[in-house]
DNA sequence: CTAATAGTGTCTATCAGACAGTATACC
DNA sequence: GGTATACTGTCTGATAGACACTATTAG
């Protein structure tokens, strides 16, 4: 019981994002295409190394905004997710990653793949197809990233996280797709609108409402201080 | 992005486990008392490396059996919590531990201290006085605590883990008393009876009633095949 | 006008909480 | 019988889902 570097061989400790947004009414995933051995050509997802005097938290914002290229205060939300040290996950070394889960907004998803650098390489990938075809991702991220999607499935429940994949100012409408493209199933508008204005502090009206759009314009909101949905919003 | 250890200053990757049980009505975790600096005689929660071809899983399975001395099967869950790593967390070298959650069933946790060798060194301490004083673990052990016992609160709403710390056969009773000591408060029993035996799957009746009791003898279940419960049991 | 979407009202089945009442043991 | 605990029944208010209906825009 004794700390002694030498005593054990060398762990790499990294960080891997499950970066989640809605690209055309699907739920998608940043991913990047290898360029080097193991996997190289295939699609991984995007992480690094922890660098030496960095928090496990401020190397996932860091890798965030270098893979991605958006402004830190652009990322809606960050999460630890889970952490993965199967020892022959990477065939090099021991390599213990600590998993996130990052929502990117609507808004900006555009702007990622084209300023993360070279588009060939980086870009959004319908999460359905990814998790298709069991090697479709490198290493155990398939599995990272079906974790992931399935604590953001649940998280929309009781927390107001689908707020973090809409625009800062939003209508009940774009909130509700976020609920169906990412629970994958229809939901009645009609109870949705009742259920989600009646919780307290998760929307704020803005006194706006929208206009050029087809049909009665709808209420502007925003993202309230709730942190947890009383009530919460159950999967069907 | 090249996976040169050399790079990289030696981390070490460890396991830190927050292993609960009831004690007398009370909710408690295996602590030990730290034999070497830093924190030389400070409680600590129980834990060590991982080992080099080990799974991380495996690793914090290996050391509860080590810590508490039980058989690997009376250990009823095991869960992979958070993981911390600040930089300073460790004044000696940077170390980076997963944290897992592990529950010991009431009729087992009075083996743990004596079984696990120096009964002065180990032993259950109740989480209300371990949290109560800032200073009183090791390490960022009160804040992996905390999240240890919120996540078991938390679970026990919507999947059977209240069952893991009972007996393999039980009664509602003390089902119920387990609900009560973790969430810290009180249930009707007579409400809590219609709902925990309405939940399909989670509870099997095995046939036997109770003796030797006061009052009308209880049935006496088993754990059922439920993973969630449906509908989830609220906390009041 | 029509089509389309936003938002409200209402009905019903179900559920949580409060609590009366019944069943069955030990003393 | 007395007491304690297990369990069942009933009432009430809240909630979820289904869906009729009204409101307000674009074209």
């Amino acid at each position: 019981m004794v700390y002694d570097p030498a005593a054990h061989p060398p762990v790499a400790v990294t960080v891997d994002l499950a970066v989640l947004t809605l690209v055309r009414g699907t739920l998608a995933a940043l991913v990047v295409r290898r360029g080097e051995e193991p996997y190289e050509g295939v699609m991984a997802l995007p992480g690094g190394f922890v660098r030496p005097t960095e928090d496990l938290d401020a190397a996932a914002g860091r890798e965030l905004t270098e893979e991605t290229g958006l402004g830190r205060r652009v990322t809606a939300h960050l999460e630890q997710l889970a952490t993965y040290g199967a020892p022959d996950r990477d065939p090099r070394m021991r390599v213990v990653t600590v998993a996130y889960l990052a929502l990117v907004p609507v808004d900006h998803a555009a702007e990622v793949p084209v300023a993360g650098g070279d588009a060939a390489a980086a870009g959004w990938a319908p999460v359905g197809t990814l998790l298709a075809s069991p090697g479709g991702l490198a290493f155990d991220h398939g599995r990272l990233l079906a974790d992931a999607v399935e604590r953001a499935r649940s998280k929309l429940e009781y927390t107001p996280l689908a707020a973090a994949f809409c625009p800062a100012e939003f209508t009940v409408a774009e909130l509700r797709t976020v609920y169906e493209v990412v629970w994958g199933a229809p939901l009645d508008p009609r109870n949705f609108h009742r259920k989600v204005t009646g919780v307290p502090d998760f929307l704020v009206p803005t006194g706006v409402t929208t206009t050029g759009e087809r049909g009665r314009p709808a209420v502007v909101y925003r993202s309230g201080p709730a942190t947890r949905l009383h009530p919460p919003m159950l999967r069907p």
